[in-house]
DNA sequence: ACGACTGTACGAAATTTAACGTACTATCGA
DNA sequence: TCGATAGTACGTTAAATTTCGTACAGTCGT
């Protein structure tokens, strides 16, 4: 596991709620969330393919840094899931409530495959 | 009720998650949830005593345009609220999970009451 | 009307954030 | 080993955010 995640227990909602109040890093959550854990490069290819990587490397800190996403390698990707027990364990529902009314997405299609 | 309020369904979770992903406003509201309408001046020294009134202003209006505040005149002062109504139509559940587990204050003691 | 009180508006400064390009590290496959 | 792939690190720039001081507007009590 790369390092920077905060234990469960550093992890502050202040953080949470900055990381996830961006559209682009709402948007990697929503993925993440539906897809299940991701490479970067998938991630990434969904949300906007002419985003730079670098800016990329950006929201995959924020996120983990705030505690919203575990990130580890597997061979040559690093592969993106969200840490959804720990924020259950921390702020019952926020991520449901986060996640359940996402659907208002702006760009990605993810209300697809839906009902 | 002042301008600037948007309706209910122009409240997007991002700009409520970004509004609230800082520390002061997260406590704003946290002040707001516990003790209900109240006027900026009186949320403001529960607060942070220091903090100037223009500082103060600036996070009642990014709370108000995000849609998480109601401001409105009474007298010489301003009464501000939770839109705990359009919250939970809008992002069921989001609000009481934020406020449920924000407890983890640094500075204001609003768990004092609590019991 | 006057002065105190409550809060906004405006402009400026400091800080933070977002985005990019380039250079780099590490892994995979031939 | 070589080349392609996947992603990070660093430095930079542009934009947004936070904070303040000052000036102003509306309301209350006398």
């Amino acid at each position: 596991m790369i390092a920077q995640h905060p234990e469960r227990d550093q992890i502050r909602l202040e953080n949470v709620l900055a990381a996830l109040g961006n559209p682009i890093r709402l948007n990697i959550v929503r993925i993440l969330a539906q897809r299940g854990e991701q490479a970067c490069g998938t991630v990434g290819a969904d949300l906007d393919a002419t985003m730079s990587k670098s800016t990329l490397t950006h929201h995959w800190r924020v996120l983990r840094d705030s505690g919203v996403i575990w990130q580890r390698p597997a061979g040559r990707e690093n592969l993106l899931s969200l840490r959804t027990e720990d924020l259950a364990e921390r702020y019952p529902g926020l991520l449901p409530s986060i996640l359940g009314c996402a659907q208002e997405t702006e760009k990605a299609p993810l209300t697809a495959s839906a009902g």
